[in-house]
DNA sequence: GGTCGTAATGAAAGCGCTTACATTTGTCAA
DNA sequence: TTGACAAATGTAAGCGCTTTCATTACGACC
């Protein structure tokens, strides 16, 4: 083999075998920080294992996901990791009735198709919107981009929270359906004060929209932490280093994929006795100065 | 057809007509925003085409480049698109005797493989180095990361246009192997003030360290853009928004990978008459506050 | 009606492997 | 030496297509 140079054609070994060496991962954005630093994590995972990746781009669009699914299907993965865990149900048949194993991360739920790793979205933004009020903030507001399922847990989370603790007020939810950005963060704050001036804190569905919030106090000479509270969601590096540091929730995105992508691997090289099959990652409240209301 | 639900197999067809519908694409890194948004491009145009995208994640290395291509090359790729033009030479030979069409992306040289499109990152770092310079800034900083050949041509640029007006000085480059970070940016901005705090501008390799730069500057009192000038690379969203927004180097990443892929489509349905192989993408100069130094 | 050229249809080989099964070889105890 | 059994080796079918080539059908024309 050495001496001809043979390499064996990975084609035909998928066609003679009826499966093949590939993985593949179906994630809604291939820009979005979280999901690329999640891509990071399986890729690094994938390098000492004799598996191949294969990117899906669903665009937070349920159709296109099932598409890909079927794509995907077809070529006979070795296995699957999709994001989310709010699949059509026609989607969640396909996924059931494949005989590849196949991991859900980013979020978790009860009723996993097979395998799953991920945290309590609702959890995570019930516990930030805890912290804020510990702080003694008590008129919260939440700004939000893209309302996916995902961010709409994260909604609920905050609600939650803020009625609990008796400071929910509708009018200062302010949400939209376009992608997230630090120039919509910035809108968004800038909206929520025409409406709502007496906003003492605010909790941004990620850490583009808190930093753009946080540019946007700074114009109006708002003070972080003493007049506004300003937490953020995912913890991108940038949070602690921001003039003042931002408040975020650490989530482990990193860590998730290359965990996924191990499960995978171990249930790939023995069905039978895979440890884990259901990971809860957890999250972390990071809190800095953005939130440091003393 | 139809009512047998039949769907070709894709493994077959390959291995029948030994090429496949995949077209492979190569970047160094998938976190780093600058080729997310170029992958963007490059999945929205690949959209109405019969052709599947798979990645490969050179993490910046020349020698797993070279596996990625070969392990590409194997499954009979219908094209390819690569980052840079610093392929090794046994790399470029196996790119040039594929029986595919390749684009080169990201920058520019009059040596392409096949296909090229891109724009030229010595140029641009010249061009935003005259701007600075224009604006009456003598003492010029460089805070670079991550110094790979596309980084290295960058700081060319700006050794060259700050040679010809005479201001140029080794002691306010500051360099580093790391990737590129926000509180990177904050940290050699720090380092660089700590042996020549008289700098009066500096010019970013990229937004990220521009941002450390600023928020480094706002925990320091430092005015910009009177005291400071600040120039980033690559013109995020974020740049224009900052407080105050940063002066940057718009590059067109989503439309070099669309185009990249358009160019592929071409030479894939009608090999003859293809119309471009190679395109100058450019660049523009953003002008923002935090180089308005009048 | 017969010839020709063209289009439509049919048949068969083969892409480069895997896998199941048949055959051979090797090993050890009786 | 022989038989039994395991291990190693060899063989052939077939995965689901594409492609080439042979065959048949169809018109058009003289």
């Amino acid at each position: 083999m050495e001496e001809l140079g043979y390499i064996p054609d990975p084609v035909a070994q998928a066609l003679a075998a009826s499966r093949s060496n590939v993985i593949g991962v179906l994630i809604p954005s291939v820009t979005n920080n979280v999901f690329s630093a999640t891509l990071q994590g399986i890729y690094e995972a994938a390098d000492d294992t004799p598996y191949d990746i294969q990117l899906g781009n669903t665009r937070y669009s349920a159709l296109k996901e099932e598409m890909l699914v079927r794509l995907f299907l077809r070529q006979r993965p070795a296995g699957l990791i999709i994001s989310g865990i709010d699949q059509m149900p026609s989607t969640r048949a396909l996924l059931e009735r494949a005989n590849c194993p196949v991991v859900q991360i980013m979020e978790i739920s009860d009723d996993p198709i097979d395998m799953m790793i991920g945290f309590s979205h609702y959890e995570a933004a019930k516990a930030a919107t805890q912290h804020l009020i510990e702080q003694g903030y008590r008129k919260l507001g939440f700004l939000g981009a893209r309302m996916d399922p995902r961010t709409q847990r994260r909604l609920k989370g905050f609600r939650d929270a803020a009625m609990a603790a008796g400071v929910y007020s509708e009018a200062r939810i302010r949400t939209t359906q376009m992608p997230s950005t630090v120039t919509l963060g910035s809108e968004l704050f800038a909206e929520l004060l025409g409406s709502a001036p007496d906003t003492d804190a605010i909790f941004c569905i990620n850490d583009d929209i808190a930093l753009g919030a946080l540019f946007e106090a700074q114009r109006r000479r708002i003070e972080i932490p003493r007049q506004l509270g300003l937490c953020g969601f995912n913890d991108f590096e940038m949070m602690a280093v921001a003039n003042p540091s931002i408040t975020s929730v650490r989530t482990f995105r990193q860590e998730m994929g290359s965990q996924a992508m191990k499960m995978l691997v171990q249930a790939l090289d023995d069905p039978t006795k895979l440890t884990e099959r259901y990971v809860d990652l957890g999250f972390e409240i990071r809190v800095r100065e953005s939130t440091s209301n003393h």
